[in-house]
DNA sequence: CTCGACTATGGAAGCGCTTCCATAATGACT
DNA sequence: AGTCATTATGGAAGCGCTTCCATAGTCGAG
């Protein structure tokens, strides 16, 4: 087609060109590309025709200010490169793009001023609801999304306060069920890894499940946290100082499986067997968990599934339904691998 | 401030209350919002101090409207989710956001189709620029994004025949260059593991450049290729088929590092020696690719560098200033580690 | 003191769309 | 035939901004 290459030039065809060409008047096109039904077949035929013949393609920019309704979604997430983070988004596209929404993207690096910068910014291009990660964030970052009344979902964990909705799984929970599994598996001095750096809700509730789980019934023993960084030499530093330790630690549960899969190298270099020796559980259940040597014992949450999730609550909210609920659990699934002690068989 | 509860709601404060509190014309607090020239320092103040005051947000979808320039950069990758494509995006955001320029983005699942659907949508929001991935497109795709008229930056490959402008490294050049070392090295049969779906630009190339070694200078042979797919368990799958082979292979080019580690994984498991039975090579420095064991040659490419390049580059462009070059080689680096040989010392 | 060049400013027009309102046309029912 | 809903449609107003144009004000040179 020889129109094809006139097709979304900027400034090109305009809703008035399809219009006069098709003899009815500005309004009706909308209304046929707004799927109204107040529109007779012929001249919803007519004016498709038309649409297709002149290759016009709408000014979605122009439809944002007079519907003021932009189709986009604003995410903010703390990295977006190699991050269990950006599967949240993946899933997010999907779903978003097939009704026409897009995404816009930033990163806050873990940082709350950051992320209060990045809102600031993505409220002035009136997006239509925003996605952000994790639920600790700055006085003025909640004030200005309360205050923009638009949906807002916080992901990846759960409160009890969020600002509008949140959708995610209980990082105490997990991590406390995990503590107690591997207790019930015969580990009697299980240590926990944290983050040094980067602290959020999701590794702070991660340590508060730890710890209630070292409270927890019969098996009560006090907590023992090391704190590294959230990388596999960190990893590798943990499995260092449990080995220098005076404390007779025989399993390690990090925080993230990066830290765990590197402590799992580290015993491999050091030639200490896992599990019998030091058992490894991590979190996140990365691609690389179920590769290892031996497997990793982790928590597994299908992130691209949230964040389609995520996307079908939005829409339903920009649609004006109301939200199921303000507080979606997606779950998550402790994932018992070889890296810790098997239940004895009876 | 309680008029920050104010701020940024849907049809909240606008230009015209501004102008009206300072008692200037709307004209003039757009001139000053823009950092034009003719604007009395005093009259300057007074606006700034009333934007402050009536904690007054431009609307960037009006603006945008207005100035046909709505500071907005689309993207695609091919996945979002835990990708090195990602950390592209990454450094695009970085330097973006602080000059007040928002990407948005989407996912093409590495398929021409999808990407040619994501091209139109996004177009119709008018975006300033793009960034695709790769230099494979379909020809729809590249008319669409010609006829746009505005700076198209292709990524993470090169190729003399860009729409407008790519941004990368030579995939050819880097797996041609390695290969030769690996000869250099005294690997006597190399075979060269590549896709099996998802095949795009950057992987061809890598085959591509695997061959021109094999037929490079003085040590010539067949070349040898391998197909699977590009998951931890495919590369265990390769070293399962090589080792099966009637050929004596003694190193295997994994055409992607998540390939490469699942190889280095199976090894082990079959007790297999690395580098000294089989010598195993990757290709994107995956940041695993260092701390397994043995550590993994590989290739090296800084993405988020890349990616801060490619938004200076667009930022340049979209300001009307023309771009140093329409192929701009951000190079590649081959990190020679333990799971291959080493140079005899002489 | 006068004139011209330049700066600062207000205000209108217009960006391309949606949506409301008024009106015409249609058809069902007295 | 006449009335009243109901549906289809054109067109104007308006979304919140930028930018152009006209005008008023300022200042230096002659």
């Amino acid at each position: 087609m020889s129109n094809l290459s006139q097709e979304i030039v900027k400034g090109a065809i305009r809703i008035a060109d399809v219009a006069r060409h098709a003899k009815v008047g500005a309004g009706t096109v909308s209304r046929v590309l707004n799927g109204s039904q107040n529109v007779a077949p012929e001249t919803r035929d007519r004016v498709l025709a038309t649409i297709s013949k002149l290759g016009y393609v709408p000014n979605l920019v122009a439809r944002g200010l007079a519907a003021n309704r932009t189709g986009v979604i604003a995410a903010i997430i703390p990295v977006i490169g190699y991050s269990q983070h950006s599967e949240v988004i993946q899933g997010m596209t999907e779903v978003l793009h097939e009704h026409g929404v897009t995404v816009m993207i930033g990163s806050s690096g873990y940082s709350q001023e950051m992320e209060e910068k990045i809102v600031a910014t993505f409220l002035a291009r009136r997006p239509d609801a925003f996605y952000v990660t994790g639920t600790w964030h700055s006085q003025k970052t909640r004030k200005l999304l309360s205050a923009s009344s638009i949906p807002v979902i916080e992901g990846s964990n759960l409160t009890d306060d969020p600002i509008d909705t949140v959708v995610g799984y209980s990082n105490f929970a997990a991590a406390r069920e995990l503590t107690l599994m591997l207790a019930s598996r015969g580990h009697q001095r299980i240590a926990h890894v944290t983050v040094k750096r980067d602290l959020n809700d999701r590794i702070g509730d991660r340590l508060t499940g730890y710890r209630a789980a070292c409270n927890d019934g019969e098996n009560t023993q006090p907590a023992l946290v090391i704190e590294c960084e959230n990388s596999f030499s960190g990893g590798a530093d943990a499995v260092a100082w449990t080995l220098e330790s005076s404390d007779t630690i025989d399993a390690l549960f990090f925080a993230t499986d990066v830290m765990a899969v590197g402590g799992l190298l580290e015993c491999q270099r050091r030639g200490i067997a896992v599990p019998k020796q030091l058992a490894i559980a991590g979190f996140d259940d990365l691609p690389i968990a179920s590769s290892v040597i031996p497997t990793l014992t982790t928590v597994q949450v299908d992130r691209v599934g949230m964040g389609r999730k995520i996307a079908n609550v939005l829409l339903q909210r920009i649609n004006g339904e109301p939200s199921p609920s303000n507080r979606i659990d997606v779950g998550f699934q402790i994932r018992e691998r070889d890296s810790t002690l098997k239940p004895r068989l009876v």
